[in-house]
DNA sequence: TATGTAAGTTCATTTTATGAACTCAGCCTC
DNA sequence: GAGGCTGAGTTCATAAAATGAACTTACATA
């Protein structure tokens, strides 16, 4: 099977790895959290050639995680803002981040990340939303996950 | 800029995608997660070819993310366990996952996931580790990522 | 007139991915 | 005891993707 055709399988996690998996294209979205809008200004803070960032932002916008808005007619000039699909994916990154921060703290610099809602530095943390507990891979189940997953090593 | 280096940056979230962030890894991962251990599984689950399967399995050991046991010594076969590195990759894999059912429901089977904490299938939500309230994109800043953006935008 | 800017596109070269076939070492069956 | 089967790979030719540099277009500024 090609990757390309990833995006087949009713898989949530192979859905989500078509969209947003490939090389390049979640650094775009950091910066796009970060405040970015511009073509140029994530050429600059990805590192990734002209044509990776015009092919990624396409496909971003073509599954509607940025928004391409034009800021002037002559010549033609677009940014691309996130929309709230896109902002939907802060979770994703914040776990991703607070993974790396948590097991390879020598290869990353720390992130002062702040909720306003209480003021204080925090660490993202995966709760339950039934009983608001935190859930951790000891207290999770897939079932259907497991199911599947027999029958198709059979 | 190539993506062969992006190792090299103290981003966390880059760090992140350095390890899982490969086409296929992250469903190696899943499916590590699901019960699968042996090459023949991950080949069967995935749908990748060997080789594919083959340099992924050993980046994943080499990063820690999985152990590599030997299961029986004539001939040598291994089975491929998650460390506790790679458990803690599953608050990821629940936000991406939930992402897809959340914004791509036409696409995606849903997931029977339960706590075993309340006995509930639940959604995960990422809560702040100070005053236990959701985090949402609205109520988080990044101080750090924002002065940086700045700094290198200029 | 010359230089610069923003957002791309094009192109030649290098790197990766893909699927099929091959390997190796023992096991299982007739 | 010959032939096939299993598991975990490796090798190879071909196909696809990434890379960096140069080019484009349409204006703005000096």
């Amino acid at each position: 099977m090609r990757w390309s055709q990833i995006d087949t399988t009713p898989c949530p996690l192979a859905q989500t790895m078509a969209i947003i998996g490939d090389s390049w294209t979640l650094l775009l979205l950091r910066d796009a959290v970060r405040g970015a809008r511009k073509f140029e200004e994530f050429k600059q803070l990805t590192g990734a050639s002209r044509a990776i960032i015009s092919e990624r932002l396409a496909h971003l916008v073509e599954h509607g995680i940025l928004d391409r808005v034009i800021y002037q007619a002559h010549p033609p000039r677009y940014e691309y803002h996130l929309t709230s699909r896109g902002r939907a994916l802060q979770p994703v990154m914040m776990s991703m981040a607070h993974w790396a921060e948590t097991h390879l703290p020598a290869l990353v610099h720390p992130v002062d990340r702040r909720h306003t809602v209480c003021g204080h530095r925090f660490k993202p943390v995966l709760t339950c939303s039934e009983c608001g507990e935190a859930v951790t891979p000891e207290t999770v189940t897939f079932d259907r996950f497991q199911a599947e997953a027999l029958a198709r090593s059979k």
